[in-house]
DNA sequence: CGCTGAATGTAAACAGTGATTACAAATGAG
DNA sequence: CTCATTTGTAATCACTGTTTACATTCAGCG
């Protein structure tokens, strides 16, 4: 399901992408556990050394794989809240804040290995060398849309933070035995309301 | 820096608790990442198959850290807020909340790597087998008694949840390259503020 | 076409790993 | 003391990340 710009078959075609393809779809299977570079590199029928041509390292190709699960977040959020839009009303801009939150408690629930992956020790600034707009600016331009309506006060850096904050660790924490909250799709629309809650004008 | 109970020379002792130590300190120092069962067995001046007399296999070890991470954990809070202590007025009982943020924010910056290994794919269930107050229960007495004091409004599961997210989020997410927020000691308190605010009386 | 040099692959090896096994020594209860 | 249980050892297995020396393919160019 591949082939960006292979010429011919497998001896020589474009190892390193299907490295990363390979190691991505382990990922999203959660298999990244076991995953290891000779096993890939048997997988797709080479030696393995070759992959170390492409590579300098095992956590280099962890890495290429951690920049594309930002590239699929940030995809996400295109399908949920399309960047170039905007909102339209003081609903348009709640839905569109709780679809945000919802679209990266999901990405995290579905995608959980390529999440730990993603803000690991091999973690990526996100969006670093691409040019799509980054976690950090999708979550900003919400924001900024709910301030413009008077439903929040103007954000600044820690008040992004903290909204980040909030959203990610919920994220983080579900499905933590600790937890009674077990439905969480259902309990994010109540979690955006306490965030624009604590930035609701007037305190 | 080690032979913290062991009753006399190397050949017998107490393994077990001295391998726990030794992972321990490992993580500690940062050093988590490349420990292998046969490199403490080697440092305690034992064979590598010793160490399998005490746990099945090495996640059996790392399993007995996290525990006592949030032992770990648990002291520190005690510290900062202690359990059986409760506040006297308003003021004290913002105090002990942010006491109590601030003491798990420093707890994730400090110990970063034993903080990973808390919550990663080897985290217990915190207090799961302790007499001790597990973290949770100390975030609902915080909340309470902030409630009690009309600082917010009383909380159910939704919002010790989302507290717990806020705080959590702030401590996995503090260091990332995506952040302008560098001194982020500085801000916990302002992050407190924040999620009280969300948490109180009258919208 | 044939030469050449860079990409890209292979095969073999090194050191180190988690884990299991058969065996030996210390320990403590009777 | 005896003897079973506990705790360690030594050797081994399959596997890992990584490097090396060597082979192959390919593109550009005379």
């Amino acid at each position: 399901m591949v082939q960006t710009t292979p010429r011919d078959a497998h001896h020589h075609g474009n190892l390193k992408e299907a490295l990363v393809d390979y190691t991505l779809n382990a990922a999203n299977d959660g298999l990244l556990v076991d995953l290891s570079v000779r096993k890939a590199a048997r997988e797709l029928g080479v030696s393995p050394g070759a992959a170390y041509r492409h590579f300098p390292d095992k956590g280099a190709l962890l890495r290429s794989v951690a920049e594309r699960g930002f590239d699929a977040l940030a995809a996400d959020f295109e399908r949920a809240v399309p960047f170039d839009s905007c909102a339209i009303d003081a609903a348009d801009a709640r839905k569109r804040f709780a679809a945000l939150a919802m679209a990266y408690v999901s990405f995290a629930n579905s995608r959980t290995e390529l999440w730990r992956l993603m803000f690991g020790p091999f973690g990526v600034a996100p969006g670093a060398a691409s040019d799509r707009p980054s976690t950090y600016d999708w979550l900003g331009k919400c924001l900024a849309e709910l301030a413009q309506h008077h439903i929040i006060e103007p954000t600044g850096a820690d008040e992004q933070f903290f909204a980040w904050s909030t959203i990610h660790g919920m994220s983080d924490l579900q499905g933590s035995p600790a937890l009674r909250v077990q439905p969480i799709a259902e309990s994010v629309d109540r979690q955006c309301a306490l965030i624009l809650s604590a930035l609701a004008p007037r305190g």
